[in-house]
DNA sequence: TACTTATTTAACGATGGTGTTAAATATTGT
DNA sequence: ACAATATTTAACACCATCGTTAAATAAGTA
């Protein structure tokens, strides 16, 4: 989907999963902001909300400083404990 | 717990649930080899054990790279997405 | 030995996630 | 208006997680 819309069918296909539960997953998705969807005739056409997965990116950068010192942290303190 | 050996019965006192639900917790624990176990009396004594929990750290930290890279492709992912 | 205390285990129930099948819905072509 | 196609929704079932209460177990004490 990354290179474009794509009917929900092409979503479904080799999947090994009924298309009901797709259909509900893209559901989810589309709640949630991270795509989006457009009708054309009996099709629904999927494609990327780029505004969504933008905030995810964003949010997740955000967390990063927090893990670098967290794992600084645990070096530490594994350091620390090898000195015995 | 990191201070040394408790009794059960702290373990389970101010926490909102009921023992029965902790010394659950505690056994499951202990099977991950997170915690060790001692009687005394009727009572049972837990305390940490190191291994378990250096385990995890060690792995922690074997996954740091990997998310170092792959958050800086992020980034970059970012930038590149801003220059339009 | 029987009682009390500390803790665990058993049996049960609620909740959330996720899959399935069958019915419902919308759109296009006859 | 009717049938066929594409997809969604409804109803149901399964399984794991996790809490509860009540019964079981083990140790210390009268």
């Amino acid at each position: 989907m990354s290179q474009g819309e794509l009917p929900a069918g092409d979503l479904i296909e080799g999947r090994g999963m009924s298309g009901a539960a797709i259909s509900r997953h893209l559901k989810v998705l589309r709640q949630a902001g991270l795509i989006k969807q457009r009708a054309q005739g009996p099709q629904r056409l999927y494609s990327i909300q780029p505004d969504g997965l933008r905030a995810i990116a964003d949010w997740t950068i955000s967390k990063r400083e927090f893990w670098e010192t967290s794992l600084d942290r645990l070096e530490t303190a594994i350091l620390e404990d090898e000195e015995l």
